[in-house]
DNA sequence: CAGGCGTGGTC
DNA sequence: TGACCAAGCCT
């Protein structure tokens, strides 16, 4: 090996690196898992560490192989991915397993080609999996690395742009070595995660500080160049919660386009007029009364919500018998694929409106 | 290419 | 307190 910033890195990885981290540990065979490396890898797209440990160890604990996961309902999937947010990820994941199933063997794909087609799988997820599950010569490039990469050689220029990816691309490549590539794909995210953090990176204990030219030029908090913020737009919607005399709730699908694909969630109007029409259509009515509304922020818009309570309603019959339409008790909806705000409403709304007791 | 796609932490 | 954004990928 004779790239500098690699053994640079490497042997502080010795000193300083996780080793530790739940989908690193071998399994039974006394070999690092495939199945568990991409499950993390695709957690960790565009989440946190300390975010995923709790999801994943519940996801292996539910489904401890790639058989399994294939094997298991959509709903059970996305039970366990709720909270995480990003659920296509979750929707690409299931498919993918049923792909490896009928395809593959039951295995995950070793050629970097079949693991590109698989959905879900890019080009650094692929890198990260074949390097970390059988340390084959294959460069990742995610937020960390970017980030590394683009202080170390001075990389100006908004990271998501397509001529600045390909530079990025292109020293991940150069630096990746065919020794360690395991240690090494982990040592560069866990020198992004805990010393070149985006601010305030701690350069006085890099080891590769040397020969940084942000550090040379003063350059640290400007790179790598933030993207241009854009304004996110705020929607309105009006939740509907219809909740029949034996405290059972009315949760509808989603279809698999837009936000909260495939999680069930509560019906919705326009307005709290177009509210009585959409509840009367599932339900004969009594009173209904606003709840708290509240502000749910997502990447790209806000959506204002304004929830509102039908109680002790009769469900017309009929409703519950299509397949994306379920009254559920609020000990059973824990089991569903959930969107985070609703599951908080729902949980809010059975600690201060206790169902009657019949 | 730009924009869709969650959530919780940080400053 | 609101803007930013973290182990990206897909269309």
């Amino acid at each position: 090996m004779s790239d500098r910033f690699a053994e640079r890195l490497l042997r502080w990885f010795d000193q300083h690196g996780r080793k530790d981290l739940p989908w690193q540990r071998p399994g039974p065979d006394g070999r690092r898992d495939a199945y568990r490396v991409w499950l993390s890898e695709v957690m960790l797209q565009q989440t946190q560490v300390a975010t995923v440990i709790p999801y994943f160890n519940r996801f292996v604990e539910t489904l401890p192989t790639l058989r399994d996961l294939a094997e298991a309902d959509e709903d059970t999937v996305l039970a366990l991915w709720s909270g995480l947010g990003y659920y296509r990820r979750a929707r690409f994941l299931h498919a993918a397993a049923q792909r490896c199933a009928t395809e593959h063997g039951g295995t995950l794909p070793r050629a970097i080609d079949a693991l590109l087609a698989l959905p879900g799988i890019g080009r650094s997820t692929a890198g990260a999996i074949l390097a970390q599950s059988h340390g084959l010569r294959f460069p990742i490039l995610d937020g960390n690395v970017k980030r590394v990469l683009a202080r170390y050689h001075g990389v100006h220029g908004d990271p998501g742009k397509s001529t600045v990816e390909k530079q990025l691309w292109e020293h991940a490549e150069r630096h990746t070595p065919a020794q360690r590539t395991a240690d090494y794909t982990q040592a560069i995210m866990d020198l992004g995660a805990t010393v070149c953090t985006r601010n305030q990176p701690r350069c006085d204990d890099c080891p590769v500080r040397e020969d940084c030219v942000a550090r040379r030029d003063g350059l640290t908090t400007q790179l790598p160049t933030p993207k241009p913020g854009k304004r996110t737009p705020t929607r309105q919607t009006v939740m509907l919660v219809l909740r029949d005399t034996e405290g059972r709730i009315l949760l509808e699908r989603r279809g698999p386009q837009g936000v909260w694909s495939g999680l069930w969630s509560l019906p919705e109007a326009a307005s709290p007029e177009e509210a009585w029409h959409v509840a009367g259509q599932r339900a004969r009515l009594g009173d209904a009364c606003a709840l708290p509304s509240f502000i749910h922020v997502f990447s790209h818009y806000k959506l204002a919500a304004e929830p509102w309570l039908f109680d002790r309603v009769t469900p017309l019959t009929g409703i519950a018998d299509q397949a994306e339409v379920r009254w559920i008790a609020p000990s059973q909806g824990m089991q569903l694929g959930l969107p985070a705000p609703i599951r908080t409403l729902l949980d809010t709304l059975s600690e201060s409106f206790p169902e009657d007791s019949p």
